[in-house]
RNA sequence: GUGGGCGUAGCUCAGUCGGUUAGAGCGCCGGAUUGUGGUUCCGGAGGUCGCCGGUUCGAAUCCGGUCGCCCACCCCA
């Protein structure tokens, strides 16, 4: 037989080190960010009773679980989102807590869809929610939280929007332009999908759900036209419209005084698909429009009761890592990848290497990362390897150094090098400072950063 | 799940009215260079032309199937 090969299953990702230094980026990124506003890191199992979403998640998400039957004839599935989880392990456990939670979790997920660009079979989300307080005030500060997610990697106002919009407020209108309260799920879909679907299907999908003239031209004038002033001045005779416009006022009122009002835009389309958001919803996307959506999420005050727990308010929003390392790619905002060596020992000849490791093994034991080569190679082949890693020093060691307990230490961006003795070299590190080992790159991307890498 | 496009070296691709040893650039390895790197020059390795089958004297090239990727629908991160 000869040998099988395997390769990686469709949808899935491998993560080399170049890549994984990408993903780091961004867990790195949302970490910060989401701690800076005084949420706590959570997580829980990949695998959950399939119940838990087929009783909760509408049919879209049941036909992409992964799921299967374990061992012990349990009917499991690979989480497809984390939001069950969190109202799982709420349900149980909230009862005790200080209210609000401000909870986050760096989910890896998984649905079984066919995979194409920004869409996989797994993914890893930034999950952040905060649970127990129903005021605008906790709205403005997810979304406030998913826009700093997304400002932290480096892209700004001309890169991305959030566009917002309030499923109360959807209702309201729908009853005031006489569309039937059985009609209005029918309705948010066409709503969802008028994007896509352009002006003339959207008025056919209108007129097919037996709305009349006025209904559907009132609609179809929103959806093309969604802005706030639009709205305020078509429902400027409608108190109940009005008075449902005043929780996002206010919402927006606090993200210009946090200094985002120009990432946020009203957008009437923007009303979500599943079931279970009651308020404020929104969705982040890049400003070009050649990508899907970057991140989504709204306020769902009735799930964790559903779930069991005590009935609390909450709000939150998912942002997947697969759209927005496109969106980082397109952009330059890849980082370059930092070196991975501080110091590379070089030995002139076979005599000289176990003093050679000796002397590297103490400088890594005080922090400094340190490489040589693991053969016999020519002292050009070392420092070329030395240059290649991205070592700042090259520490020669030949006879003459050898015999007099000595180094020589090798500036390598300048070429300047000077002989010290190996107690020194050990004590102080090969920049005579000890501070070559800490602290390098850790500032924010530049534009531009990315495709000068191999600039060796 | 439905429709369309595309699969040639590690990467980006050239090569098809069917023709004998399948190419380039980059990358990789080695040498020039046995105490001094980045440049340059020279050399080398690496391909069952996605896979299976069919047509043919002969298939990377034509046909069928299959798998994978991409795009659209659907929906969403």
């Amino acid at each position: 037989m000869p040998p099988q090969s395997f390769s990686r299953l469709p949808g899935f990702r491998d993560f080399v080190p170049g890549e994984l230094a990408l993903r780091n980026h961004v867990f790195e990124t949302w970490r910060r960010v989401a701690t800076r506003y005084g949420f706590h890191e959570y997580d829980g199992p990949p695998l959950e009773p399939l119940g838990l979403y087929v009783e909760k998640s509408g049919a879209e998400i049941v036909g992409q679980l992964y799921n299967f039957d374990d061992k012990g004839g349990r009917r499991v599935a690979l989480r497809p989102e984390m939001t069950p989880t969190l109202a799982r392990i709420l349900a149980e456990r909230s009862r005790g807590m200080p209210k609000p939670i401000r909870w986050f979790s760096l989910p890896q997920l998984f649905r079984y869809e066919r995979s194409q660009r920004g869409r996989l079979r797994e993914h890893f989300q930034l999950n952040v929610d905060i649970v127990g307080e129903s005021g605008v005030a906790a709205d403005a500060e997810v979304l406030a939280v998913a826009v700093d997610a997304v400002r932290g990697l480096g892209l700004g106002e001309d890169d991305f929007v959030a566009r917002v919009n309030d499923r109360r407020l959807v209702t309201r209108v729908l009853t005031a332009v006489g569309v039937a309260a059985d009609r209005h799920a029918d309705c948010l879909a066409v709503i969802d999908k008028a994007g896509r679907a352009g002006p003339d299907a959207t008025g056919a999908s209108l007129r097919a759900l037996g709305l009349d003239a006025g209904a559907g031209d009132t609609l179809g004038s929103l959806i093309a036209d969604g802005t706030w002033e639009h709205m305020k001045q078509r429902f400027a005779d409608v108190p109940a419209v009005l008075e449902a416009m005043r929780p996002l006022a206010e919402h927006r009122a606090i993200l210009d005084a946090m200094g985002l009002g120009g990432y946020v835009q009203f957008d009437f389309t923007v009303v979500r698909g599943l079931a279970y958001y009651t308020g404020i919803v929104f969705e982040l996307f890049d400003r070009a429009g050649e990508l899907r959506a970057i991140c989504g999420g709204g306020r769902y005050d009735r799930l964790l009761e559903l779930v069991g727990g005590e009935p609390l308010p909450a709000v939150g929003f998912g942002m997947g890592d697969v759209v927005l390392t496109e969106l980082l790619r397109d952009r330059a905002l890849v980082p370059a990848e930092a070196p991975a060596c501080d110091c590379y020992i070089v030995w002139v000849g076979d005599e000289e290497r176990t003093l050679g490791m000796s002397v590297g093994h103490r400088l890594r034991e005080s922090g400094c990362r340190v490489m040589y080569s693991l053969r016999s190679q020519g002292l050009g082949k070392q420092l070329k390897a030395a240059n290649r890693a991205g070592a700042a020093y090259a520490v020669i060691i030949g006879p003459d150094e050898a015999a007099s307990a000595s180094a020589t230490v090798r500036d390598l961006r300048t070429g300047a090098q000077d002989t010290r003795s190996l107690e020194s070299l050990i004590e102080h590190g090969p920049g005579g400072d000890r501070a070559t080992s800490l602290g390098s790159g850790t500032g924010p991307p530049s534009r531009g950063g990315r495709a000068e890498r191999k600039a060796t």
